[in-house]
DNA sequence: CATGCCAACATTGTATACATTATCGGTAGG
DNA sequence: CCTACCGATAATGTATACAATGTTGGCATG
């Protein structure tokens, strides 16, 4: 008994070191866990289809169940992970169909993003987009991939967040969490800088001649070519992925 | 204290067998908590701005608080309550922009269903969608908003599960939930039936003819409408909701 | 050797205990 | 009268205990 007690205190000791660890960011332990977790994913360090365990997480991560279970439910209702009841969870896992679908959405939506963007953009962002767009071309010309994404996440970024719309801001931003892996790994495996950035300058050529129509239309076929690079690298690695 | 651990596992795995059959149809409880209290909200038994405690919940349902704070997490993450770290959580009220917000989405994201779904639509189809027609007309007439209610979820669901898009269907559903109590609410206050009537039969028209731009154009300006009804109501009750 | 059964174990589901933080009313000091 | 502070209370945040369920591997049986 009282050694259960002395145990007790130890992990209670413990436990409090990490939470004031948390409490200095200003952050709660479910809601680090839930970042922790949701990049793990978005970045490939979880893959598609890996199972996982409460026991496993809060082993890893020295807390207890209670905030591994909450973070799960988000990340569920986000769709990042499956669960199965009374048998545990695993890493989505999208199917071809499935990725056509979301690319669907994100080209929908990002093409709209673009024509609410038009409204609020001035030479000013037209400027900056443009000098994002040169560290793009560099960036191919290096085949420096890190280079490359920071650089196209800022392009996309920065019509999605001109939009002024909210909403529509966290559902682009949650699809791209969804498929960002396979965009990932895609994009290791062939890239076609080339043609995205063609695509890039398009889009900005559309801006620059304020011609909505077609700035939203060419995001569309942007995010539309994306997937089609996608879909040809999963189909060919089913297997692994 | 062996032997006891000893029977009671034998027991257990004996009792399984006769509970197998119920085990169907049986739900977490966590997941009964969920819908719930996701109905509750938006059939307005909880409504905007009101505040809940877990103890409440857990009293209300009979059920431990570990249920209630997973349910309320994917709740969190489908917008329908808000949370603040330690302060606790409430339904979420929509200010007029996010209301006008949504609505953009929604039009954009079902005018794309009917888009969709028109390459699937069959005559049967039409058929069908033009009885329920004509049960609006009915229920308008009689102004029973019941009836009207239901068919035109019918209606606007037809097109939606006909998009055969998951993904497309899931947000839609989504940020209908999210807005459905201000809708019941503002229809009830102030209907437009011969105006949403119209908008149908517009839609179907252009079903009809196969012309899948008028009908998407179509669907989307009726959603626009709607909200333009929603938002007056709010603008003018802005007090209590 | 194949197969069905079942105890042991592993994992998830729920309840409870404990820790931390916010809220609110009252009181002393200005 | 106002404000700042304190403490009681009630809420949320986390850890742990207990219960129900899924899985596995060994053993008996054919």
């Amino acid at each position: 008994m009282t050694t259960e007690r002395y145990d007790y205190m130890v992990e209670s000791n413990l436990c409090r070191r990490f939470k004031m660890a948390s409490l200095l960011l200003d952050k709660s332990i479910r809601q680090d866990i839930y970042e922790r977790i949701r990049d793990d994913i978005t970045y490939g360090r979880l893959m598609p289809g890996e199972r996982l365990t409460e026991k496993k997480l809060s082993d890893d991560y020295t807390v207890s169940r209670s905030p591994i279970r909450e973070a799960l439910r988000q990340l569920e209702s986000e769709g990042l992970i499956r669960y199965e009841r009374n048998k545990g969870m695993e890493v989505v896992k999208l199917s071809i169909k499935q990725l056509q679908e979301i690319y669907d959405l994100r080209a929908l939506l990002e093409g709209y993003a673009v024509r609410c963007s038009m409204k609020q953009i001035t030479g000013k962002d037209i400027t900056f987009l443009t000098s994002l767009h040169k560290k793009l071309i560099n960036a191919a010309q290096t085949k420096d991939i890190q280079a490359w994404l920071q650089n196209n996440s800022l392009f996309h970024g920065y019509f999605r967040d001109k939009s002024g719309n909210e909403n529509l801001s966290q559902m682009i931003v949650m699809l791209k969490r969804r498929t960002f892996n396979y965009q990932n790994m895609s994009l290791s495996y062939a890239s076609y800088f080339e043609t995205y950035i063609e695509h890039h300058a398009a889009i900005l050529e559309a801006c620059k001649k304020r011609d909505v129509d077609l700035a939203e239309q060419s995001m569309r076929q942007h995010v539309l070519m994306t997937n089609q690079a996608i879909v040809n690298f999963v189909s060919m690695n089913r297997s692994s992925i």
